[in-house]
DNA sequence: TCAAAAGTGTTAATAGTACACCCATGA
DNA sequence: TCATGGGTGTACTATTAACACTTTTGA
């Protein structure tokens, strides 16, 4: 193997998954209370080092698998956090990443045998590492993203109600948003469609279930272009 | 010092910066042919690795200034680009960055000692590495962030006429914009402020040469939020 | 029968877009 | 005097924001 670079130093380089999920309600982060070193006993993301033949993307898919058994899920990175001093263990460089989950369908024995817990957003403890940074980066770009892309709706369940995917948005944005402008502004997303399904868990009276149509959904931004 | 990490690999880490210009009122970009392998013989972008008690934003800098001389220009992340066949040489993960700077002031000998340069955006020639996915992902952010701040005022001179400044936002979005309307915004932006000097090289006429004004513009932020 | 969420239109305000002519100057 | 870029206002359109009542149902 030819070495032009063996005069550089070499880094451990890991990934952070900033894990979002919808818990009654409030946006949630995975955390993981540490018992292991370092910062043993604070709580921190989810991580883990780059392999060797892996790429950082594939890391980072891979370490949210370890923690919720999940595959194809939404995620996206959030950039690299290099500060020398960024790890008091040893000098790594991280990756962090975000994913949205659904909530009722990762695996609850992974989250709990990694001492694993969803802290609501507005309600952080004192967080190891840059991990605080990490979060903050990422409720940014999520907000942002979420705003101009249907991503959100990878928080819900297959089948959602219009006040539920209002309430999510309303979480995300956090500040109220007008009920019917809202459900016209859904009547024009040709890509969310509504089934015949009714979900009466929510009300008395019984809300239609919609669904995301990615087929409509990559037409339309076809047209945009 | 202690090694928790010590069963994981380690891997050269480097940056890439996509150095952004205005030549001749033309989005361009700083390219290096390169003299020395890998990719000998083709362009590629300017990089570096990563230093011992250097940070990767640090690491950045000092490539940007190695190039172009230049300090305290306005730089901002791209993202981390980790495939495993990346580089063709070793494995290495790289950081991407974007700069934008005033082509009136770089150190032109630096720039021909490193065999570097402009290359209009809409004449790339063909890049090594991953290269070409870096440039795309760095000027779609740039578009992005243009169109929300007045970041892209570092690609012009301190003193500047709305005519360079309008111009400018065309090359970067890559559509005209009616004068009327762009200078009736510009005109609600009272951290773009009028000056008593006139600019005769680019008319007959002259035309006032604005500025920027920072305190205004952080002033002015606080009341967004 | 009533509490609780579901559903439904109109109007006003704001922001954005389209468009054409006169001005000042130096060569 | 004329070619060249500098500078200006108004009407139309689209988007967004504000706002309140009726419906359905199970307990």
């Amino acid at each position: 193997m030819p070495t032009y670079y063996n005069i550089n130093p070499q880094f451990y380089v890991s990934v952070d998954c900033i894990i979002f999920g919808l818990n009654q309600g409030e946006l949630s982060i995975l955390l993981l209370k540490r018992n292991f070193e370092p910062e043993k006993g604070k709580w921190s993301l989810m991580g883990g080092f780059v392999q060797e033949n892996e790429s950082v993307n594939a890391a980072a898919k891979r370490v949210l698998k370890e923690l919720t058994g999940l595959e194809n899920v939404y995620m996206e990175q959030v950039g690299a956090f290099g500060e020398v001093e960024r790890d008091p263990g040893e000098r790594v460089i991280s990756v962090a990443y975000y994913a949205l989950i659904n909530v009722d369908e990762y695996d609850r024995k992974l989250v709990e045998k990694h001492n694993a817990q969803w802290i609501n957003v507005h309600d952080m403890p004192e967080l190891g590492f840059d991990h605080p940074d990490m979060i903050e980066r990422a409720r940014d770009l999520m907000r942002q993203k979420t705003s101009l892309n249907p991503i959100g709706l990878n928080l819900l369940p297959k089948l959602f109600t219009l006040t539920q995917m209002q309430s999510l948005y309303e979480t995300i944005q956090g500040e109220p948003i007008d009920k019917r402008n809202f459900r016209k502004k859904v009547a024009d997303m040709n890509y969310i469609e509504k089934t015949d399904f009714i979900d009466k868990s929510g009300s008395r009276r019984g809300a239609y279930l919609y669904k995301f149509n990615d087929k409509a959904y990559s037409q339309e931004s076809k047209f945009k272009l």
